[in-house]
DNA sequence: ATTATAACACAGTAAATTACTAGGGAATTA
DNA sequence: TAATTCCCTAGTAATTTACTGTGTTATAAT
């Protein structure tokens, strides 16, 4: 599994997508104005998207994107699959010995947790996280954000 | 959160010592000879490690590294936030304006998911892996395996 | 039909990150 | 004293990220 901005750049899109596509399709000029990103790597993004079925085209004036699928339908790491392209997990997979070393029970090990992320992304939907925007009331919580930060960066006791 | 093969480096790594570290300190020469990490890169990523006190170093001969604290107090988004540096989340946190948009509610949105991703990594301790690859005789049987398909079809020789 | 719109496509590129090499030092043990 | 191992810094090739630029094609409105 791998999980950069550019996975991020992707979600974000296509939960503005999610959001605004209900009543006609959006163009990738919008989600340049309202995500912050430049227009021509949205479309490279959009293509990789596009490659998987995750959104639609549509073409000429009043075209845009839609969603390939439903909202419900689409797995945050469907996502992130789609744009991050799949690294290999270990090294010793293929061609490199094996013989029960300790390289290969860490590398097993790494498997199963990478396995467990996967499986936990692909749990959540576009859907859950629309849903979930709704419920709370959200907005711009900066507060919960910057927490968040000093947890991370161990600033919080 | 970020995940590469940074943190995957790093993770390995440290299941590495858990592992090992049982009766003395283990080496960067050890690991880099078992996950197959250059030993320079290996200092690199220790250096980040040792900094968050997930591991101790012991110099001079027979030295090498300990587990900074038990295996059962590490978790898996310790281990990645030392060594994958944090990235801020959303743009719109301190400059940008706000005003209840759409751009703000998307960010917010992912805020909550990365908060979700953190919290799940942060449940899993490497004591959690190290215990499941007890419990599975687990060892090298895909590749086992593998081999055994290879026969079957007629590659291995 | 013409024109504007927007997806689609491809080439190039600056900046950042990754993973590594090189060359030392400093602490510790034999 | 010598070997070992951590520790530190600087440099760098390869890759990825994020973007710019320049188109072409499909479609809708005029």
């Amino acid at each position: 599994m791998r999980l950069s901005t550019k996975g991020r750049y992707a979600v974000t899109a296509m939960l503005d997508l999610a959001l605004n596509g209900q009543d006609g399709p959006v163009t990738l000029a919008d989600i340049s104005e309202n995500q912050g990103i430049s227009l021509s790597y949205l479309e490279q993004l959009f293509a990789a998207l596009r490659a998987k079925k995750l959104v639609r085209g549509v073409r000429g004036p009043g075209g845009g994107y839609f969603l390939g699928r439903e909202a419900d339908e689409i797995s945050i790491a469907n996502i992130i699959c789609a744009v991050d392209e799949w690294v290999e997990f270990t090294r010793c997979q293929g061609k490199q010995d094996c013989r029960g070393g300790q390289r290969c029970l860490t590398h097993s090990l790494w498997d199963d947790l990478s396995r467990q992320i996967y499986d936990f992304l692909e749990e959540i939907t576009l859907a859950d996280l629309v849903e979930r925007g709704r419920n709370s009331d959200a907005g711009c919580d900066k507060h919960k954000a910057d927490h968040l930060v000093d947890e991370m960066t161990g600033k919080a006791a």
